[in-house]
DNA sequence: GGAATAATAAACAGAT
DNA sequence: GATCTGTTTATTATTC
């Protein structure tokens, strides 16, 4: 105890220059003697998905605001109107209550600016303001169906353009922009749902179905305006039969014609948001690529049903089947107040933390311009990836994930991520180092991250030393050289306690899979790769407890949880996912460890999988294949290490060798 | 609580 | 003798 938190102070201790001339300068005995800089914090990535829409439309905000001045006009008008009969009885114009009231005409003639809704209601008898609050919203439902019914049209019209012109064109070029027509189309449908619950907050709208769904129900869309005077109207469709019900799942609970007409999906499961229709009629579905990809990659599944379970906010009830839970879910969370308050409230924790992931990754920008970021690089940490093509991943980008919990997820180093934020402190790695993408995709995505951040790398020091070494063509370093790679990689190395010179060597020593080879110039180490996978232990089994416990933490406000919860997601990105089963490559089936198999640092592009950059098996198999036979070569011609163990990785064909990379026997279960 | 693993510190020896 | 390299032991922390 006493060791470690000296060791603590003195690693917290600033350094100054005492960077690499104290490496050459350090004395063997005293044990790696003086203290460094602690372990910077430094910064993530910043989510370019953070940022607020980009609609080039009126803001739904924009558009209330309009909106709210106009009905304020309306009501300013009726004032001057019953000014105006109170002068002139026989002007019956107000068709409300006869005992007009005595608006003074200097309250009427307020610009509507002034007018606030409170002196509204102290100006206006209750029938007075029914009626006024009925023409309001007579005339702002009229006001949002000519608009949307605008865009509506401009969208078809494009798109109707887009089909002529995309006869000649090729095919998945006219999907690609039909698919973003389509996306538009549901972004501008989600405005509108945004705007009529913006609308129904502050109590504009009083959301009775014979108004509401009057005027818009020609809108068409998934999740339309007539759905949530439905929704929130706190009753099903009466005399639905019950095997209708199971239409309604989600919040497509319209069951009106609009959309009834458009349900050629299968009768069950139907994703909510992908059903449209053209304000043609033409039916359009929507393959579910926004919101519902991430949740429903699998027709026999739902976004509110996974791992047997119900996932509707609050519940968790146990579900067998889907079956059941589709009962469950008619029974359960039908439509009534309480499931409709429940989505309510999880819109606005959507929204919360939509302001929170922007707020946050403000925070972080700040705190990356503060840790020897570049501060003009709007994105440092998606860079490195496009340092160089052989340490490119195919895209180029750290891509936002696409769970629920991933938009959470910054685009981070992991040094950050694991080592600082998660761990808490750069002493103890392990837990970092476990919770970790491969060391080789790491450090391709992150050098120059690690390389100008004093940010301790959340890898051991054995597998450290092993990228090293393996990342040279002899597959050889000498110690001087695995020391150089150390520093030259990790500004944390330069510019800290020279402590970890004695920990490669003790590493060194330690580790069989070490394997010292004398040379004609001296002494060179190598990797044993078969004492490497028996080193490590039948670690991250897929732990699901470990995943669900992480991400259970998650919780407003809790910054740390997110990113837990993200790093979660990108340590297990494709754990459940079936994309996991890509029949193209043998090992695509097998879990992999956290920062080993992926020696080399050439992840190439797979096989056009959508699966984020990190952790694609089919990449680690690839990289495997292609660069472990370098090594073959090398270690074939290298003679046997006189000292030490026999090297066993000489056994054997190249083959098996690259089988057994990918195939870590003791890992993962 | 124990085992396994890793990080850190330190002592020591041999080579240069 | 100083420094580098390599080995070994001990302690502590963390995870399972």
């Amino acid at each position: 105890m006493m060791v470690e938190s000296a060791s603590e102070t003195i690693r917290s201790a600033p350094s100054g220059q005492n960077g690499v001339g104290s490496i050459s300068g350090q004395a063997d005995g005293g044990g790696g003697g003086a203290g460094a800089a602690g372990a910077g914090g430094g910064g993530a990535g910043r989510d370019p998905a953070a940022g607020a829409d980009s609609n080039g439309e009126m803001s739904p905000a924009e558009l209330l605001h309009f909106q709210q001045q106009q009905a304020l006009q309306v009501a300013r008008q009726l004032l001057l109107q019953q000014a105006s009969g109170l002068s002139s009885p026989g002007n019956n114009d107000s068709k409300q209550s006869a005992s007009a009231v005595q608006v003074p005409v200097s309250v009427a003639m307020m610009s509507p600016q002034m007018l606030t809704p409170q002196q509204m209601q102290q100006i206006l008898s209750p029938p007075q303001l029914q009626a006024l609050l009925q023409q309001q919203q007579a005339l702002m439902l009229q006001q949002l169906q000519e608009y949307y019914k605008k865009q509506q049209e401009q969208l078809h019209l494009q798109l109707l353009t887009q089909q002529q012109a995309g006869k000649q064109q090729p095919k998945e070029a006219l999907g690609n922009k039909q698919l973003a027509f389509q996306q538009q189309l549901l972004q501008m449908q989600q405005l509108q749902q945004q705007h009529l619950l913006n609308l129904q907050r502050q109590g504009l709208v009083s959301l009775q179905p014979s108004q509401a769904s009057g005027p818009l129900q020609t809108l068409p869309q998934a999740v339309c305006p007539t759905d949530l005077p439905q929704l929130w109207k706190g009753e099903g469709a009466p005399g639905q039969p019950a095997e209708d019900s199971v239409k309604q799942e989600g919040l497509d609970l319209t069951g009106s014609a609009t959309t009834a007409t458009s349900f050629a999906a299968p009768p069950k499961v139907s994703p909510p948001l992908s059903h449209h229709t053209l304000p043609n009629g033409q039916p359009t579905v929507l393959t579910p690529r926004r919101d519902s990809s991430s949740h429903e990659e699998t027709p026999g599944s739902h976004p509110l049903y996974g791992h047997g379970e119900c996932k509707w906010p609050g519940c968790e009830t146990l579900c067998e089947d889907l079956g059941q839970f589709i009962k469950h879910l008619n029974t359960e969370h039908a439509l009534d107040d309480r499931s409709t308050a429940q989505c309510r409230v999880q819109m606005q924790v959507v929204q919360q933390l939509e302001i929170q992931l922007a707020k946050e990754s403000e925070r972080l920008q700040a705190m990356m311009a503060h840790l020897h970021m570049r501060p003009s690089e709007p994105k440092p940490f998606s860079q490195p990836v496009t340092v160089s093509a052989a340490d490119s991943f195919p895209d180029g980008l750290v891509h936002p994930p696409t769970s629920a919990a991933a938009p959470v997820t910054p685009l981070r180093p992991p040094g950050l991520s694991s080592a600082s934020l998660h761990s808490g402190g750069p002493a103890r790695r392990r837990s970092s180092d476990k919770f970790c993408s491969p060391i080789s995709s790491e450090l391709a995505q992150n050098h120059e991250f690690y390389k100008n951040a004093d940010v301790r790398p959340p890898f051991t020091y054995a597998s450290l030393i092993r990228q090293a070494i393996l990342e040279t063509p002899d597959r050889q370093l000498t110690l001087n050289e695995i020391y150089n790679w150390f520093t030259r990689m990790f500004a944390y190395f330069r510019r800290n306690t020279a402590t970890w010179k004695n920990a490669v060597r003790h590493n060194l020593s330690l580790h069989k899979c070490f394997v010292r080879v004398e040379n004609v110039k001296g002494a060179v180490w190598t990797v044993d790769e078969r004492e490497y996978q028996k080193r490590r232990p039948p670690k991250m089994t897929g732990s699901p407890t470990l995943v669900k416990n992480m991400i259970s933490g998650l919780s407003y406000g809790a910054l740390n949880a997110s990113y837990q919860a993200a790093l979660a997601e990108s340590s297990f990105p494709l754990l459940n996912s079936p994309g996991m089963l890509n029949p193209g490559s043998a090992s695509s089936l097998l879990p992999l460890s956290h920062d080993e198999v992926g020696a080399p640092v050439e992840p190439l592009p797979s096989n056009g999988s959508s699966s984020p950059p990190r952790l694609s098996p089919s990449q680690y198999s690839h990289q495997v294949q292609v660069k472990e036979e370098p090594a073959e070569a090398e270690e074939d011609r290298r003679p046997g290490p006189p000292l030490g163990p026999p090297n066993p990785s000489t056994a054997g064909p190249p083959e098996d060798r690259d089988l057994e990379e990918e195939l870590p026997g003791e890992e993962l279960s």
